[in-house]
DNA sequence: ACTTATACATAGATATACGAGGTATTAATG
DNA sequence: CATTAATACCTCGTATATCTATGTATAAGT
C-alpha cells in the first residue's frame, strides 16, 4: 500500500535524523535504505531529501563532509549534538501525536 | 505539548470522519469535542474544519442538514456509506503509516 | 446595554513533499 | 568500444493542507 504524501508531511525529518543517529550516511544511500527497510512503504524522494539535508545542515543539526570510498565520491552527513536533541524532541512529539490519533480513532471520539 | 501543524497534515480528515462515524455532529461541536477529548493536544481549528467539511460534502462522503435545537440553528453532518468506506481505507493507511514510522525510529533503520 | 459564547464562513500566508528536469561519474552490457 | 544503466548530487515549480485573521449573525450572560 502506498502512503499519501500528505500523511508524510512533518514526519520526514524525524526519519532522516533517525537514520543519521545510527551511522553517517550519504543521501542516495538513505533513499535506498529507506525503501528496502520499509518494504517500499516509504520512498524518500531525492527532491524531498536533498533540500531537507541542506536545511538541517544550515540549522547545524547535521554536518556534511565529502568522503571517497570504492572509487566514488559521496557527501556524508553526521548528526550533531543539537541534532540529537532535536531528534529526541521530535520523537516525543511523534509519540504523543501517534497515541492521540490512535485514541481518537479507537474510541471514536467518546469522552 | 503542542503538535506541529505539519505533523497534522493528512490526518485531519480521518479524525473528522471518525467523529462523524459515531454520531451526527455540527462543526463547532466537533472543535470543542476534539479539544476536550484529546486534552488540548489537537485543536481542530475552524479555518481548517469548515473547508474540509465542504470538500467532504461535495465528494459525498458526508451529507449536511440544518437542524434547530435549544433555539439554535446548526448545520449537522452525517457520514455516508462512501464516507464509511473512505474511513475504513484511511484507517488502514494510518495503521500502516504509523507502524512503519515506529519500525524505523525504533530500529534506527537497521535491516 | 454591552460583552461573551456560539456558529458558520472565506481569503491570504506559509510550509512541505514531490515531479520533472539537470549534471557528472562509474559500472555493466552488447 | 560504444551505449545504456546505475550511482550520486542538485534545483525549481507545483500542489496541497493547515492556520491566522477576519467577517457575519444570533443567543446567552452580566
Amino acid at each position: 500500500m502506498k502512503i499519501s504524501k500528505e500523511l508524510m508531511k512533518g514526519s520526514t525529518v524525524i526519519l532522516i535524523l533517525t537514520l543519521l543517529n545510527r551511522k553517517d550516511m550519504y543521501g542516495y544511500e538513505m533513499t535506498k535504505e529507506m525503501e528496502t527497510h520499509t518494504d517500499g512503504v516509504f520512498t524518500l524522494k531525492e527532491g524531498t531529501l536533498y533540500p531537507i539535508l541542506h536545511t538541517l545542515e544550515s540549522d547545524q543539526l547535521v554536518e556534511a563532509y565529502w568522503h571517497e570510498k570504492d572509487g566514488r565520491k559521496r557527501k556524508y552527513y553526521r548528526i550533531t549534538k543539537s541534532g540529537q536533541d532535536e531528534l529526541s524532541l521530535k520523537t516525543k512529539e511523534w509519540t504523543l501525536f501517534r497515541s492521540t490519533v490512535d485514541r481518537v480513532i479507537e474510541e471514536g471520539g467518546r469522552i
